[in-house]
DNA sequence: CGGACAAGCTGA
DNA sequence: CAGCTTGTCCGG
């Protein structure tokens, strides 16, 4: 006999590739258990899955007059704003709304009751909150080599939870020890840590009064009373996730904290363009104090060094012998990664850029052409004139025989990708990776890191170049300290001039943020516009562009070619509205085609 | 995703 | 034409 008063709930399927909710009956037993985002097992289509309960009481949307009954209820899930947080993300990032879902999920059951008590939060009188009204949006510049836990601590809420984003794991430590000697309730919670620790965690943040500490993850936190977000170093990588719906915390952050009017502020020695578009109020300690805070910066001329010298200057000689005195040791970074080949005027040292974007220039199939804004360029030295471009080439094995030949006595290693533990060295050089792979040691403290050839990063032909390298050298600063702790920070470069550089000498970023900024808002780059890039096999590629066409919308699709095509819309949200609108479900599923919104390799 | 079912291929 | 592979469809 069916109840009359039989209540329907609609679930999503915790099956990414079906991104569909489907409704079910809700046995009376289950009745009081059952809950927005609570987690529960269906039957689908002969299978018994997971999924998550995103309405209650919904009109049953059946086309057949048989709606089966839950399962079982199997654990408690997000509550109703994080569920409503993860569905913008899923728009956002043009997701399966399953993937967000589980980022803000426990990863093992819990025991689904009614809403969980909600604690009163007790604050120690030495909590004193900065002033700024609730829901602004502060970013605070703060130098990589200066201490910055007790900044945090001030700035968390007064009042209910506050969230802390904190790329690594050790300094997540360190302000959770920090915050619990103030008398906070701290809360780890972290993608890291082992799955029944991240679910004690996710309950215990459910109660709220608590400082959620944590990687992206955090951001999907349970708490109930959210006053505070506080994202440290926005450009840090591990803040986004690279795997397919590649998201962003500071994103998260920014409409977390819009939906519930909390405060949000960003702590970094060199905040992203995003976050100052957004920000409010730029803070940041007197200059002087924000210039000791960054690396002593050496700047080596390569246009002044002899032709032949392959990247081993004089300068770079002499740093690595001051650094590796009396036990210390040194770190050279190379990028392979996204490698530009740069053409290099054999005549005057200068390096081939686009003339109308500065991007630099590369070698293609029909001459020379800017990467960026596809402009011919001309075969010659736009500097003198000479008609001799010549690609410059390097590679990690040649360029640690040549360190090594620098260094007779010292064991110079070359780091290879991987997750190994670095051996003992001297010099280490590898990929940016060696800037967070080496281990501290106080004993043989990092007096030296040089950037063999920063001009690869300077002018990578993605849009985002300018604050990927800045932040290297934040990194880099971080390594060796500040400009009193007697560590070097070398960069080689033909273009000593360069905005970036400038920003760490100087230890301001603020000249070249401004720069960067109104570049992307007269070039339409994000946040001033929308882009997302389109891969994966080549005809699912194609069969994505050609339905995004079908569509009338104010996105330009650039390609496709070889499996790869660049959307380009004057607005993020008529991108992501376009990318929701077609049906990219036949070619996602087919040909395996990933969509990547605010892609950082561009 | 993964089961159901249909349409295509093969071999005695 | 049974028996198998490959493709397409759809889920309450």
């Amino acid at each position: 006999m069916i109840k009359v008063d039989a209540r329907v709930c609609r679930v999503l399927p915790d099956v990414p590739a079906i991104d569909r909710a489907f409704d079910y009956l809700v046995p009376a037993e289950m009745r009081d258990d059952v809950h927005i985002g609570t987690i529960v097992r269906v039957p689908l289509h002969g299978r018994r899955v997971r999924g998550w309960a995103l309405g209650l009481d919904v009109e049953p949307a059946t086309t057949r007059d048989r709606t089966l009954p839950l399962i079982a209820v199997v654990s408690a899930g997000p509550p109703a704003d994080v569920v409503d947080l993860a569905e913008w993300a899923a728009w956002r990032w043009a997701g399966p709304r399953a993937a967000f879902l589980r980022a803000a999920s426990p990863p093992n059951n819990l025991r689904a009751t009614g809403a969980p008590e909600v604690h009163a939060a007790v604050f120690p009188p030495q909590a004193t909150p900065m002033a700024v009204p609730d829901g602004a949006r502060r970013v605070v510049r703060w130098p990589p080599a200066r201490e910055r836990n007790e900044l945090v601590g001030a700035l968390a809420a007064s009042e209910g939870s506050t969230i802390v984003i904190a790329a690594s794991a050790a300094e997540s430590r360190a302000l959770a020890t920090l915050l619990e000697a103030e008398g906070r309730h701290v809360v780890m919670l972290r993608g890291d840590q082992s799955a029944a620790d991240r679910t004690a965690a996710w309950d215990d943040a459910r109660h709220g009064a608590c400082v959620v500490v944590g990687g992206r993850i955090a951001i999907f936190a349970p708490v109930p009373d959210l006053h505070a977000v506080v994202v440290l170093d926005d450009l840090d990588e591990a803040l986004e996730e690279e795997r397919a719906p590649s998201w962003h915390a500071f994103d998260l952050a920014v409409e977390r904290t819009r939906r519930c009017g909390a405060r949000l502020d960003v702590v970094s020695p060199a905040p992203g363009a995003q976050a100052v578009a957004v920000a409010d109020v730029i803070a940041g300690p007197e200059a002087r104090i924000e210039r000791d805070g960054w690396a002593r910066l050496e700047v080596v001329d390569l246009r002044s060094e002899p032709p032949g010298s392959t990247f081993m200057s004089t300068g770079l000689a002499d740093a690595l012998h001051r650094a590796l005195a009396d036990g210390g040791r040194a770190l050279c970074v190379l990028n392979r990664r996204g490698r530009a080949r740069l053409l290099v005027c054999q005549k005057c040292g200068e390096l081939a850029r686009c003339e109308r974007c500065e991007a630099a220039v590369q070698e293609g199939a029909g001459g020379h052409e800017c990467p960026r804004c596809g402009d011919r360029a001309k075969g010659f030295c736009t500097h003198c004139g000479a008609a001799s471009l010549r690609p410059r080439k390097l590679g990690v094995v040649r360029v640690r025989e040549h360190l090594a030949a620098l260094v007779p006595r010292a064991n110079v290693v070359a780091v290879e990708t991987g997750s190994a533990p670095l051996p003992a060295f001297d010099v280490a050089i590898g990929t940016e990776a060696v800037l967070h792979r080496a281990p501290r040691d106080p004993q043989h403290p990092i007096r030296l890191v040089a950037f063999i050839d920063l001009d690869q990063e300077l002018l990578a032909p993605r849009y985002r170049a300018e604050e990927q390298a800045l932040w290297l050298l934040v990194r880099a600063s971080r390594c060796v300290g500040g400009r009193g702790d007697g560590g070097v920070v070398l960069v080689q470069t033909r273009m000593p001039a360069h905005p970036v550089v400038t920003a760490a000498s100087d230890g301001d970023p603020a000249p070249l943020l401004e720069t960067d900024l109104a570049r992307r808002r007269a070039l339409h780059y994000p946040p001033f516009g929308g882009m997302a890039e389109l891969s994966g096999d080549a005809t699912a590629v194609d069969a994505a562009c050609a339905e995004l066409q079908r569509h009338l919308t104010t996105v330009t699709v650039l390609g496709p070619t070889n499996g790869l095509a660049l959307l380009r819309a004057p607005t993020v949200d008529e991108l992501c509205d376009a990318l929701a609108t077609a049906n990219l479900g036949p070619a996602r599923t087919q040909g395996r085609l990933r969509v990547d919104v605010d892609p950082r390799r561009v």
